[in-house]
DNA sequence: GTCTATAATTCGATAGAC
DNA sequence: GTCTATCGAATTATAGAC
């Protein structure tokens, strides 16, 4: 029937959602089953009938674009501003890099999506924008290790200082240290 | 008796290193007492003997200095060099921060140790060296956010590109960075 | 100081009625 | 599709013998 394939399908996003924000805030060990299935108000065992384990339902709360935008037109001296500012945005509007990050610490499995993530979708435009010096594995590398400590101090972490910042302070200050790992020679 | 002291001194030590390892490689929560008590060869009730609960336990292992060298002396050009040269000798000798690192993602008590850490003894030394501009917290922050990203790719996600680097790459690339946060104006 | 036994929870997962 | 009941395992923590 239509009318209950379109209910398991809301169930499954009412679900799916919940898993986000508790993996997201609790990362996934303190992330329980039950306290999703509350938050989401349907009873626990839907969640095992709909994902099968706990496992495979944090695999389809992970699953995570980046979105990187076309950088090829913009000016090559702005081009470390707009990628900081992408990824301020796409923190704010998605919980998703958060249950990554805050997941990934702990959980192999988290781990390795985080990488097939920098590696599938973050190395591709550096070897589309940097300078033709094989580097890329370690230019894509070290935008990683910027942007994502910069992620862990102001959302996970949320050392007062790093939380404070406005965001145009932010893109001020890193910019240009992306800009330089992305292509400016070594 | 002096005896016995000696005794159980070395036993707290047994435990504190072991703890320190499962904390290091498994996160809090993942940690168990029982692995911890196993690996330090003695029977898992000493550790609530000794430390009373695992939050106590995880406190003491948390202990740490980060060392920061006197960099006063270091010529204005070199200081970023410096200090990630110094952060990954740190990282390397002793598995405090990644213990840190890995528990504070979950762990709330733990992220709040991050915090006092960075606020008590890297703040003071971006207030020493940095220009008076009154940005000294956003300095230290920056700091933090670069070379806790650095670490976490390193050491907890072991993002392929940034563990293969070797030790002058990185120093090279992310010195200059860090030169930035700390003595240059935005 | 050291160890056994076990209490008290909590969690993931399953079985089965309706 | 939904819910109740519960299993089995693991964990922190305690009580108490030796």
């Amino acid at each position: 029937m239509a009318e209950t394939a379109r209910r398991s399908d809301r169930t499954r996003q009412a679900i799916l959602a919940a898993a986000r924000e508790r993996f997201a805030t609790d990362g996934y060990e303190r992330a329980t089953i039950r306290a999703i299935a509350a938050d989401a108000r349907i009873d626990p065992s839907m969640v095992m009938r709909y994902y099968g384990n706990k496992e495979r339902l944090f695999a389809a709360a992970a699953e995570f674009d980046l979105q990187l935008p076309n950088l090829t037109e913009v000016p090559r001296a702005e081009v470390g501003k707009e990628l900081v500012a992408h990824f301020l945005d796409r923190w704010e509007h998605d919980d998703t890099l958060k249950l990554l990050l805050r997941s990934a610490a702990t959980n192999p499995p988290a781990a390795e999506r985080m990488q097939q993530i920098f590696a599938s979708q973050l190395l591709p435009v550096v070897i589309l924008l940097g300078p033709p010096d094989n580097q890329f594995a370690a230019r894509a590398g070290l935008i990683a290790s910027q942007v994502l400590g910069l992620a862990l101090c102001r959302y996970v972490l949320a050392l007062p200082p790093v939380v404070d910042m406005d965001r145009e302070t932010v893109i001020e200050w890193v910019g240009p240290v992306l800009r330089r790992y992305l292509v400016e020679r070594a």
